[in-house]
DNA sequence: CTTTGTGCAAAGCCTTTGCACTCGC
DNA sequence: GCGAGTGCAAAGGCTTTGCACAAAG
């Protein structure tokens, strides 16, 4: 994701408008790794400024999303989750405690594939799903 | 997943019960390779069985799943689908159709992973996400 | 006969949406 | 001002759950 102010700049390009709770979610998401969800957005954004709406959560980060500025994430259980790190990466999660960390793959284009003829893939995202270090201690 | 008669077996190993319902699903749920959502079993056993209810789907299906039987496939917006395949396989999702196929894929071990250290990855999973031939062609 | 399963309906979680008001542009 | 954004609250999917009755073992 880009700095808050090229993405002020990017929504008013679009006829958007940029409002102090949009600004505020701008610098929320910018080099944020944590992988929140939208309600967790909704909660971290609640504490900077009270009365804050969760339509205004959902529809900016909608907004991001479609701008191409945000990822999703689907990991099964719960809700989605937002990642502003647009590298081509990949992700793990770890089972126990659900956190998500980005992954860096090499070599996906040298895969055996079979089962992918007649498809036109324009998308391979994996998902790791194990047990991270903090947790494996946690279990001893 | 296992042929419907062993699933009775392994049920009544583990002390639960098999019913008519069951029995049901676990036809309906082997060799379905279409990744069918709780729901659209849900559809489908009301068919063969007007009045089964919601419940006994969900339960049954949560049970497969904890037995092992029956994999999770976690396709961002909508439902979770089932895959009672349960050979190491990966998916593939058309973006127009929504239609899931499985893909096998070689040479996940020599994948160059950077992100991992500290992480122990008992699981890889692969979701190409893009058009399939159907909807390439109706495109046009 | 005891325990689990079933059907129904209600509640739960996450996300989206209708409405009237506010505010960026 | 005009149109988009906001807050509130209600509704929308999908999944889970409490209850009382039926049925499996």
């Amino acid at each position: 994701m880009r700095e808050p102010a090229d993405l002020t700049a990017e929504f008013r390009a679009l006829g958007l408008k940029v409002t102090p709770q949009r600004q505020l979610l701008f610098r929320l998401l910018h080099g944020n790794s944590g992988h929140p969800s939208a309600e967790a957005l909704f909660a971290l954004a609640s504490e900077h400024m009270p009365g804050i709406s969760v339509r205004t959560v959902y529809q900016t980060l909608n907004d991001l999303v479609a701008m191409g500025e945000l990822q999703t994430v689907n990991v099964g259980s719960g809700s989605t989750r937002f990642d502003p790190n647009n590298d081509h990466h990949h992700h793990a999660q770890c089972a126990t405690c659900g956190d998500i960390r980005d992954v860096y793959v090499d070599g996906v284009h040298d895969l055996g594939i079979d089962g992918l003829d007649d498809f036109n893939a324009h998308r391979t995202h994996i998902l790791f799903t194990g047990t991270c270090a903090p947790c494996a201690t946690a279990l001893v």
